[in-house]
RNA sequence: GCCCCCGUAGCUCAGGGGAUAGAGCAUCGGCCUCCGGAGCCGUGUGCGUAGGUUCGAAUCCUACCGGGGGCACCA
């Protein structure tokens, strides 16, 4: 019996006490859905619920009273092995051994597919992350976002969602043409112009360039420009991408900025925002009331010169993915971007959407290394900021991923390098993808004695031990916490789980002797708990699929 | 000044209005005749402050204090 079914229990209990009149309510007043949770104490059995005391107000009785016309109720319920009332109207709830141990058959059928549900079928969703500019690599805080969010996407993809990752560059205007004449004062060996980019890299770009292009010092400035413009972002380009990949990132769509300028799309946008009436003229430009979506002020969207604003493409670049068929638009930025939030709304509401529907802004905060105990401030890559591929150079993909997907995105956090670098259990990746490798390996040895997982004989009353129901009902929080990762857009959800569940295991793996030992004629039970054992494995691994970490079978 | 995020154990962090607030690390002490000791068990300490809502608040609201980030007719 899994917390669902159990949770389905007490609804339809509730919907026959309402009918007989044992609880004085409204049929069309009951919850549809009760919440039922894991007791973090033992005492307070296997699973609890607070719904008696949620509905006692309604039901015009004392929660202690509901709770006790429910107990007498639930107690008859196929796999229920016992209810107590305890402390202002708990109800603790204990499952037969046998109700329970199923699930290690049902996960291990389900494979792959365990965890996933189709709450988000029908969605399809566009999901923005990274979209840094080609002017240089990919920073830390940048790679937290290509980690979360390729995890998030996993997850809501998990939920039946149609995902589409989608990157943004911006591959015109002002930023470039920094860009490019950093490049040209690098390739000439002068200093970096004011307000250019500096670092390490942009001397190895112009390099590369000019070996191919040994002409490019005798042009004229107004060409050699052009040249490392183009050449430039696209060789950026190109290890922004291969780094991406190589941290297993990769985007369905990438989409050029330059495009919706070519396109007409930034004035066709500009004209559907002015169709909209969210918008006036004062002193000669064009304003997004943002105010009314709280704002602080309203924002320019076309100049006095008549030049539009980013804004305005922003604006063009949300039309189009709602063009494009999406029905929720994700995008998620750095806390240095929060500003953004409402006038990103404003826009939405510009055209006629309504934002808490539409679209999502997900805001990160930041991520500093620290090593020693203190900042980690250089980079021989870039000079100054840290990238992605220090990261992983430092500690690996499955660790860097890892890493930036444990924590909730709204605290900034501080990755101690001399945790994630060391391969014992002080680091989390290693802890979860330990029992993982032990569980590979318990199978791998039962293989070896000739020894398979129960099948149709599987009685799921032998996993009777205690430490047997905590890895079980621990099992069976996998499709919950996918549900709430998806719900919340909180992807550390599954991490934590992660931890909670190797730790889980290793607590049976201590008590539970899987494999006959020595001389020991195998048994029943032995079959039983090697299907426990793969069921474990399995929910394991597709938590880690989720975060885009290896499952390795040894280490 | 205004806006956003954070403040929980010595440290790094969990905690979707519920019962005695958790985990890892660090400290100290235990556990290998046989499935991976990269493991397990035990050990002390804590919700920034003050109010409010609620049967019940770390969680929701308000004010204050402390830390981080942001406030362009730049992108």
């Amino acid at each position: 019996m899994t917390p669902e079914e159990l949770s389905a229990s007490i609804v339809a209990v509730l919907r026959d006490a309402v009918r007989d009149g044992a609880i004085a309510l409204d049929e069309a007043a009951l919850p549809s859905a009760v919440t039922v949770e894991r007791p973090k104490v033992r005492e307070h059995g296997d699973y609890a619920t607070n719904i008696a005391l949620q509905l006692a107000k309604r039901a015009g009785a004392p929660p202690r009273e509901l709770a006790a016309t429910l107990q007498e109720r639930l107690a008859t319920v196929d796999g229920i092995a016992s209810v107590d009332i305890a402390g202002p109207g708990f109800l603790n709830i204990r499952v037969e051994a046998g109700a329970q141990g199923v699930l290690a058959r049902s996960i291990v059928d389900a494979g792959d597919a365990y965890g996933r549900n189709d709450l988000g079928a029908g969605h399809r969703i566009n999901l923005e992350f990274v979209s840094a500019n080609p002017t240089g690599p990919v920073t830390l805080a940048s790679t937290r976002w290509a980690a979360v969010g390729d995890a998030l996407g996993r997850v809501l993809e998990a939920t039946g969602a149609e995902v589409t990752r989608e990157y943004y560059f911006n591959d015109a205007g002002a930023q470039i043409d920094r860009f490019g004449g950093s490049l040209l004062a690098a390739a000439q060996g002068k200093p970096t112009p004011d307000g250019g980019y500096a670092g390490a890299y942009m001397l190895d770009i112009a390099n590369a360039i000019l070996a191919d292009r040994p002409d490019l010092l005798d042009l004229h400035d107004d060409e050699a420009l052009k040249v490392l413009r183009v050449e430039g972002v696209a060789r950026m380009w190109e290890e922004i991408r291969q780094s991406l990949h190589e941290l297993g990132v990769d985007f369905d769509v990438y989409f050029s900025e330059r495009t919706l300028h070519e396109t007409g799309a930034v004035e066709s946008a500009i004209e559907r925002l002015r169709a909209g009436g969210l918008t006036y003229t004062a002193a000669g430009a064009l304003w997004l009331r943002s105010t009314s979506y709280g704002d602080d002020k309203d924002r320019v969207i076309v100049r006095s010169n008549g030049r539009p604003t980013y804004i305005s493409v922003d604006a063009a670049y949300y039309l189009d993915k709602r063009a494009r068929g999406f029905d929720r638009v994700v995008i998620m930025l750095g806390a240095d971007h929060h500003g953004y939030v409402n006038r990103y709304r404003a826009l939405a509401a510009g055209f006629g959407d309504d934002p808490d529907q539409t679209l999502e802004l997900l805001i990160g905060q930041m991520v500093n290394l620290v090593k020693d105990g203190a900042p980690v401030r250089m980079s021989k890559r870039a000079g100054t900021v840290i990238t992605l591929e220090d990261l992983v150079e430092a500690v690996g993909v499955d660790a860097a991923r890892y890493a930036l997907a444990r924590y909730s995105v709204d605290s900034s956090i501080d990755i101690d390098l001399d945790i994630w670098t060391r391969a014992t259990s002080d680091n989390p990746v290693f802890y979860v993808q330990y029992a993982h490798a032990r569980l590979s390996s318990i199978l791998r040895n039962a293989s070896d004695l000739g020894l398979a997982p129960a099948g149709d004989d599987f009685d799921p009353a032998l996993l009777s031990h205690e430490r047997e129901g905590d890895l079980l009902r621990a099992l069976a929080e996998l499709p919950r916490i996918v549900s709430a990762a998806a719900e919340l857009r909180e992807v550390h959800r599954i991490a934590r789980y992660l931890e909670d569940l190797a730790s889980t295991f290793h607590r049976f793996y201590d008590e539970c002797r899987v494999l006959p030992r020595g001389d020991e004629p195998p048994e029943p039970l032995h079959a039983a708990r090697l299907l426990l054992v793969q069921a474990t494995r399995v929910t394991l691994a597709n938590g880690l699929r989720l975060l885009g970490v290896s499952a390795p079978d040894r280490m």
